[in-house]
DNA sequence: GCGGAGATGGACC
DNA sequence: CTAACGGGTCCATCTCCGC
């Protein structure tokens, strides 16, 4: 099996701002997004490894972050995120790798799966790896962990084991070793809730895990997860690798106080259906499907949405729908207060068809 | 049974 | 007031419906 590299970039936000900002290279560093509402409402969007020490970390509230750096009486620098910049950093960083590599899979900004060209042996990869990695620091000035195993979960997980700048082999003789001592929620795609129902079972380790047959997983968990489950507690992960298509697009935002009137969050799902159909006709793309995005005061996540036939591009006739399905949703919740307002296109037509501007 | 549509929940970054 | 709370994507599950 040849190896496969994960490739993970240490704080990544946080080591941006660093970089473009070297007054804070010996700074904790907390990057947040904003809501617009208060000053400190918002949520972590990442923290710094001088950030973590204090227990602070991504999602969490931003004045509870606030809190925490002000128990630790420390001089923390609270940034808002800049995506755009993130962005651009990352595609030069993935222009390294792409060069390194055979074949590359973008997992998210700050992570991509490799394969490399003709490598022979575990070792050689290794090298590859170390070479990868300093190239980043040379012409980047950041530091990246990578783990490199015979498939894309184990490569996931060792590049979590050493960070920041490590660098863990898993060879596959060594696989169920390395999983060995470690609990459920470690495997990558096992949260909270998974691990919590899990628990019931009495399992907590993924040598707990592995003892429960599959058929008992499925029945449990059902048929995807239930097969999945056990693929991950024997270290079983995919090999191979593709760029996963996009199929939905949505834009949310946090309304500026909570409301239930129809005219006060009309504006604003205007305003994010025409990002939303920009960045589609960015693309050349049409849409089938509008979905209108509502989180209530509680923090409750609901959805409406409508399909239509055939492939649309109009603005007006997305924003009406994402109107009308949000009045429908108000309509029936008589009690529901929104804070939240987002919308959705997905079931893309991304054929032939471009926009006439592009004739 | 099988598909698509619609709603929800979990997970991750 | 009994906590505080972003924005985005993917995947799976369940239900309902028409066939």
């Amino acid at each position: 099996m040849p190896p496969i590299l994960h490739i993970d970039l240490d704080a990544f936000f946080a080591s941006c701002e660093k970089k473009r900002n070297p007054e804070l290279e010996d700074q904790a560093v907390v990057i947040c997004m904003y809501s617009g509402r208060g000053k400190d409402s918002g949520a972590v969007s990442a923290a710094g490894y001088g950030a973590r020490e204090y227990g602070i970390h991504a999602g969490m509230p931003v004045s509870e972050a606030r809190n925490r750096a002000e128990q630790a009486g420390e001089d923390i620098a609270f940034l808002a995120a800049d995506k755009d910049f993130y962005g651009e950093v990352s595609r030069r960083i993935m222009g390294i790798v792409e060069e390194e590599a055979a074949e590359v899979e973008k997992a998210s900004v700050d992570e991509a799966y490799a394969d490399l060209p003709a490598v022979g042996s575990y070792q050689e990869a290794r090298e590859r790896a170390e070479r990868l990695k300093q190239r980043i620091k040379a012409e980047e000035g950041l530091t990246a962990s990578i783990g490199v195993a015979p498939n894309k979960l184990v490569a996931k997980m060792a590049s979590d084991r050493d960070k920041p700048d490590g660098l863990t082999v898993v060879e596959p003789g060594e696989v169920e070793e390395f999983l060995t001592g470690m609990e459920v929620d470690e495997l990558h795609g096992v949260g909270p809730k998974t691990a919590e129902r899990l628990e019931e079972f009495g399992v907590r380790t993924v040598e707990e895990l592995r003892e429960v047959s599959r058929a008992r997983l499925v029945e449990a968990f059902g048929e995807k997860r239930g097969v999945s489950l056990h693929r991950k507690a024997a270290g079983n992960g995919e090999t191979k690798l593709e760029e996963q298509e996009q199929e939905q697009l949505s834009r949310l935002t946090t309304l500026g106080e909570n409301t239930r009137e129809l005219e006060e969050m009309a504006p604003v799902v205007e305003q994010l259906a025409e990002d939303v159909i920009q960045s589609l006709e960015d693309r050349g793309w049409r849409y089938s499907t509008v979905t209108a995005l509502v989180i209530t005061t509680d923090m409750d996540m609901r959805t409406r949405s409508r399909s239509f036939k055939t492939a649309e591009r109009s603005l007006e006739r997305f924003q009406d729908t994402a109107l009308e399905l949000l009045e429908d949703f108000l309509q029936e919740n008589p009690d529901a207060v929104v804070r939240r307002v987002g919308v959705r296109a997905s079931g893309f037509d991304k054929g032939g068809q471009r926009s006439l501007s592009d004739f």
